[in-house]
DNA sequence: GTCTATATTCTGATAGAC
DNA sequence: GTCTATCAGAATATAGAC
């Protein structure tokens, strides 16, 4: 327990951490389990708002509470921590989307337009960084990262495909019909927020409303 | 004279510079007429290429041709070599997008469609620049940039608008969806190259079906 | 107009005390 | 697990020689 001298004097114990996260701020002692979290979100804000470049290690450390140097028992270096925010973000993306592929073509079109919207609205700052990045990783990081963006435009593209072979929709280039309509649902993050006139809600019905009379047959949208 | 011993030592003579522009390397000199744009030239390519905060004055100095300290000739700072390059470029877009704003509803909106994807293919660095960077401006800079963007982007509601009114269109919310469509144009940019296997004309043509569908009353194009 | 040299501050990352 | 102290290098911007 000599490591943990100042949490002591301050009349607390050790332990108390692992029963009970909400502990008051100390400046010294052993956090592993709320650090870890704690400099992945600090990060996470910091690149979103300054980019990546422009913050340096020791901001992160201010913004979770911890001096520079600590920062190194949780990521080997600054690069790894930015290419583990976007790989993770991408995860979850492709995870939460699985729900969307049932159905028939027009039912699977719309669940993926509303998901992507609402998925990319709760993470603005993760979305912000996955998109802005890119140029700041190694090329090896920015290979797998570039590997799993193409998946999620692909699934796009495979629902189109599907819906054209169907006669569900007239896409002249399935390719570009779905860069076009994630360029469109993702630009939602750029002026969307919750507290405007609308919500996402509305914001959500009138995104389908626009892609579906884009890939409907004939441009006819039916009731 | 003397300022440009090394010049004379390879055989060179200072007027050369301002009779024939196309001049040999050399490592001292006065060059004020195109070094100046070079400096311009090589910012917007390395603040594309790596961002505004990875690139130093020293990598764009190298690039142009000169030691880091004659880049301060040129301008004030590094925050002001990019604002100047992003407002360049709002207003350059502002002048060029004119001639698209006659005629009848329909004709204006292809014409807006068409050239914003010939104007932003054109610059990809500034269109890069002037999209990512925001982050990196002062408050005040900030503010002036985003207003030409407001500018641009109202332009597009307001044919959108004049085309509902003559009954051209039918768009639930024009400002969305004039902010759906800018996105989905600019996002030609990510993926779009002109060796592929489509030409930008075709592009044009698949983006204008698309934003025609999207617009048109009752969601039928008419032939 | 450009160079060299420099001031001041900051950077990512590491070593060792506790 | 965190702190303090530190290294080696790079950053922006300026001053003065030529």
């Amino acid at each position: 327990m000599h490591q943990h001298g100042e949490a002591r004097k301050r009349g607390l114990d050790m332990n108390a951490c692992s029963v009970n996260h909400v502990v008051m701020a100390r400046t010294q002692g052993s956090h592993a389990e709320i650090t870890g979290p704690k400099v992945r979100d600090a990060a996470l804000r910091l690149f979103a708002e300054h980019g990546f470049a422009a913050v340096s290690m020791r901001q992160i450390a201010a913004e979770v509470g911890v001096q520079a140097g600590a920062l190194y028992l949780y990521t080997p270096d600054k690069q790894t921590l930015l290419f583990e925010l976007m790989r993770d973000q991408l995860v979850e993306l492709m995870e939460a989307v699985r729900p969307c592929l049932d159905g028939p073509a027009e039912a699977r079109l719309e669940a993926f337009v509303r998901f992507h919207i609402a998925f990319h609205h709760a993470r603005l700052d993760a979305v912000f960084i996955a998109y802005m990045e890119l140029r700041n990783l190694t090329p090896d990081n920015f290979a797998e990262i570039e590997g799993l963006r193409g998946q999620y435009e692909r699934l796009l593209q495979d629902q189109l495909d599907m819906g054209v072979h169907d006669g569900a929709f007239a896409v002249a280039d399935t390719r570009i019909a779905s860069m076009a309509i994630i360029a469109m649902l993702t630009g939602v993050n750029t002026w969307f927020r919750a507290d405007g006139r609308l919500s996402l809600g509305d914001v959500q019905e009138m995104y389908w409303q626009m892609v579906h009379r884009m890939v409907s047959v004939g441009g006819t949208v039916s009731p």
